[in-house]
DNA sequence: GACTAAATTTCGGTA
DNA sequence: TACCGAAGTTTAGTC
């Protein structure tokens, strides 16, 4: 046994079926799919189509154990069993393999990363810097203003000096509704405060959500993500 | 050009940089990766590591396309410049390559799909079929009751002929909380129901939502699911 | 470390 | 078809 030091990913073309036993269990019966094996012992079970998502996994720490079939497991044509275990969940996925159609292992190194750019906490800042697109005459008093509950996404006040609690989503749903309306509850019993109204502003607001905004006294503002940048940079509405 | 009528997946380990522009930007630096092509035209770039999402990804329905390399991307090292794009939302996937270390097509088929067994719904049958696990004399009137806001878990009836709903978790969050708690709004306005209590079902109870509950004068119990399950089948334990 | 909220979420069910 | 909630969710950020 050579030990390996460097990490490999390992891809293998299979006629397999595929067991899970762990938070659920599944079963895939017997059929062509790809196998990727993760330098980590993660392994991912793909077929041709469906999502990102595989049809099984293991998701690291684990470790593969490859076994030789029984007698039972012979007769019904399996040559190799895979056995990969997560010693802490417990969690099992066994692979029985039938056929190996290809078999290939590569060097991809350390993966750099990703960067990522423009999700919430942007649609956040640009409102911030524009609130006057809720009304004329708004301030931003403070973005990420802390309460017991959780930090309220923008604390702004109208023309007439009244607070305004802002909640920012992507796509509302009415759990934002409901985390807001948390909010709008301590901060009103802040006489410091108090009155506070709540403004619910996303790219795109859920009927239901709207519903129980409208029936909590909440106002809805759709954000249009690429004017609030226009705003800001009036070049990229060209583009 | 030949057409293909079978569905291959593509399998690509490159040196490569990614730039994904849809929903968000992200960009990633050359490296070398694993990059699945299916036969839907969606494409998954993997590094050796992580868990099964990949690091990029273009989801169906997308289509892929192969360019040469203008001035710049030339001088830069790049070979071939894959561009997948998806007509309806505009998602675009850029993958630059610098060099193909391997390729490979396998004819998969089509997957015959997976078997599950056992999550939140085997949960809420397993209780519905042993509501008296919530109390002496409890017993179930109705799995997913709807209300206008939404289906309730279990309307059951206590000992002296109260309404109970309860709501089942696997994991018991403060989102749970507020779902139980928007149906309980609703169903004490009925005067046919109400009054109705509360039960928090889950197989563990974060110690927030705990709180929140307690507050709201909602039950809190922890579900043992090899216990409920051993009660349908006591051999089941042994195992 | 625990917990909460977001995700390019994806996936399944139902009205 | 749209909407809603669960997921073997995973992941990132905050307390």
């Amino acid at each position: 046994m050579v030990s390996r030091t460097v990490a490999q990913v390992r891809v293998v073309i299979a006629k397999c079926s595929v067991d899970y036993a762990g938070r659920l269990t599944a079963h895939l019966p017997l059929a062509a799919r790809l196998l990727m094996i993760k330098a980590d012992g993660s392994v991912l079970v793909h077929s041709d189509g469906g999502s990102y998502k595989p049809l099984n996994w293991m998701s690291p720490p684990c470790t593969l154990q490859v076994l030789d079939p029984d007698e039972d497991q012979c007769a019904a044509g399996f040559t190799e069993i895979w056995t990969v275990t997560q010693a802490k969940t417990g969690d099992r996925l066994v692979i029985s393999i039938a056929e190996v159609i290809s078999d290939s292992s590569h060097d991809l190194g350390v993966d750099p990363g990703l960067v990522k750019d423009g999700v919430e906490a942007h649609l956040q800042e640009l409102l911030a810097e524009h609130i006057e697109t809720l009304g004329d005459g708004y301030s931003t008093v403070r973005r990420e203003f802390m309460t017991a509950v959780g930090p309220v996404d923008i604390l702004a006040k109208d023309s007439e000096g009244v607070s305004v609690a802002v909640e920012i989503k992507r796509r509302g749903g009415i759990d934002g509704v409901e985390q807001l309306t948390r909010y709008l509850e301590l901060m009103n019993r802040d006489p410091l405060l108090a009155p506070v109204n709540g403004v619910f502003a996303a790219q795109e607001i859920k009927p239901q959500a709207r519903a129980l905004a409208q029936d909590r006294g909440i106002r809805c503002v759709v954000l249009d993500y690429d004017a609030l940048r226009g705003m800001d940079d009036p070049a990229s509405r060209l583009f």
